[in-house]
DNA sequence: ATGGTAGAGGATCTA
């Protein structure tokens, strides 16, 4: 048996949080973690760094906005940056083979405002990624969805849950999309453990959010059946978030012993 | 209804 720890993080670019990544890396010792919101070309991306701290890397980027990267110990296999249903420029989906773990890595749109176009617009790539992890499930036995899902499942996740109500991250269809997600036969890792109540993942900038604790538990690790046996924990880890120049996000953790 | 902050990039846009 052995331990297999798989994160998640929403850095809001790689270029300012690359420092706080090594140091979380060296702490934590990962084998696995999806970056999201790295917003840098693949040209830029700072791959000699992440060498260096002893993890391989593969990463689909743009300009400005977006971004997905998912370091490994092991070199990544069979990688796709998109998915065949969904012809779209923008860089938020990664799917690679860690050994024998199916790792799909997302950055689900965060939709702006209910009824907005980009709320259609989030629903309609949901819909999509769905259907095309569907497949994923078809082919592999073992299968992590994590990242940045930009919903926040239930009102327990949610800081006020009045306040938020039907709000976009929050609002009916959102969730519905997300339970759809998981009725293909994944499960919300974090609650498969008595968890602490008000934990969060994400703390607006704005309004001394972090301090207020006025947070949403938006970023998850869904992990497919044949996982699940295996599950030992899955905790948010807050301490980044304190630092200086933090991402507005704090890095979620899966331990599995395989 | 709006604004508050952060990042990228060089005026706004996205979140």
């Amino acid at each position: 048996m052995t331990d297999i720890k798989i994160a998640t993080w929403n850095v809001n670019s790689i270029k300012v949080r690359l420092e706080q990544i090594l140091n979380w890396l060296k702490e934590h010792n990962p084998d696995i973690l999806a970056l999201q919101e790295t917003k840098s070309l693949d040209e830029n991306f700072p791959m000699d760094a992440i060498h260096a701290a002893g993890y391989e890397v593969t990463f689909s980027g743009q300009k400005t906005y977006n971004g997905v990267a998912i370091l490994s110990k092991s070199k990544a296999k069979d990688v796709l940056s998109g998915v065949p249903l969904l012809d779209d420029p923008q860089r938020r989906i990664l799917i690679a083979s860690i050994d024998d773990i199916r790792v799909i890595n997302l950055y689900i749109p965060n939709g702006q405002e209910v009824g907005s176009e980009k709320y259609a617009y989030k629903l309609d790539w949901l819909k999509k990624v769905t259907s095309h992890i569907e497949t994923e499930l078809k082919q592999h036995d073992k299968v992590v969805v994590l990242g940045d899902f930009n919903i926040a499942p239930k009102d327990e996740d949610v800081h006020d849950p009045d306040r938020w109500q039907d709000k976009v991250l929050c609002s009916g269809p959102e969730r519905k999309a997300f339970f759809d997600m998981l009725a293909l036969g994944l499960e919300d890792s974090f609650r498969n453990f008595p968890q602490a109540e008000k934990l969060y993942s994400w703390w607006d900038y704005r309004m001394l959010g972090f301090r207020r604790n006025h947070g949403l538990r938006i970023d998850h690790i869904l992990i497919s059946k044949a996982l699940s046996n295996h599950a030992k924990s899955c905790i948010i880890d807050k301490e980044p978030r304190k630092l200086e120049r933090p991402s507005d996000h704090a890095p979620v953790m899966l331990t599995l012993s395989l």
